[in-house]
DNA sequence: ATAGCTGCAAATGCTTTGCAAGGCC
DNA sequence: GGCCTTGCAAAGCATTTGCAGCTAT
């Protein structure tokens, strides 16, 4: 009957990020459970970042939270389905996910695996023409590849 | 004693697209096997094109030609690195191979996993801002996500 | 109470690699 | 002839899945 939580990087469920998850989750019928408390926390906890499920499992693993790396794969694929992060295609093989769901562009870092957000003001996609009869735009992504000069 | 050697889809080593890759491959002291030739003749035989490995070696089993999936994956790694093809990651776990390596743009349909160029005409970026010290812009990969309207 | 999770391990899918046999220059 | 290649099968990763037991609501 000991208490199984541990008292850590957990989001409160009365901030808006906190409101923001659990509504989502709860429209999706998924419960709040400990370990997706957990990675929510490591996610949202400080504004937005990029991450890999190894780099998230071994985060969790780092501030002693158990969870199994299939429960971090499943949750991401989870709170991507719900929108809560953006699956970016960058690497063949790896996929990084974004807790800013917004439109935005990236830099990727070749060799080293580092995704870095390009400020809106600084790049701009103009003239995109209509989508074929019957499909629609789904996202658009950029990637700026950098690799040493 | 019997020619090896089946008369198909073969590039002509006399035509420019011909010359180029024998030019590339010799360069990079990679010999013109038949293995070669013949994935050559299908990649850039009549046009430029999109293709995945199991596409080539679908391909290249339907045209007669014996090639084992692992070679296949080799001679597009080879035919990447030598710079006959560039390597779009657009989905997490395939690798897609673009037989046009001059800077275009895609439309990617998901659910078919159909990729297509978009005219340069039709779209541009602007307002890259410069590297950060020490890198430079290697490639920038636009991809345009649709799905069924 | 019960429908939904989690963990583990096994399965999957794509890609790479090691090694012996074969082919190109 | 010698070195590069190929083919096959096995190894390697990242990711997904099946199932028994646990848990949030």
């Amino acid at each position: 009957m000991e208490a199984p939580n541990r008292p850590n990087v957990r989001i409160c469920p009365a901030s808006p990020v906190g409101r923001a998850i659990s509504e989502r989750l709860g429209a999706a019928g998924l419960r709040l459970t400990r370990q997706r408390t957990a990675l929510a926390g490591l996610l949202f906890g400080d504004g937005h970042r990029h991450v890999t499920a190894d780099q998230l499992f071994a985060e969790a693993k780092a501030i002693g939270e158990e969870v199994a790396l299939a429960t971090v794969y499943n949750v991401l694929r989870q709170f991507t389905e719900v929108g809560l992060l953006r699956e970016l295609a960058v690497e063949p093989g790896r996929s990084h996910f974004d807790t800013d769901t917004s439109n935005h562009n990236h830099y990727f870092i070749e060799g080293k695996g580092l995704l870095l957000n390009i400020p809106d003001e600084e790049i701009y996609i103009a003239g995109l023409p209509d989508a074929p009869e019957g499909m629609r735009i789904g996202a658009i992504d950029v990637i700026v590849r950098l690799v040493e000069a």
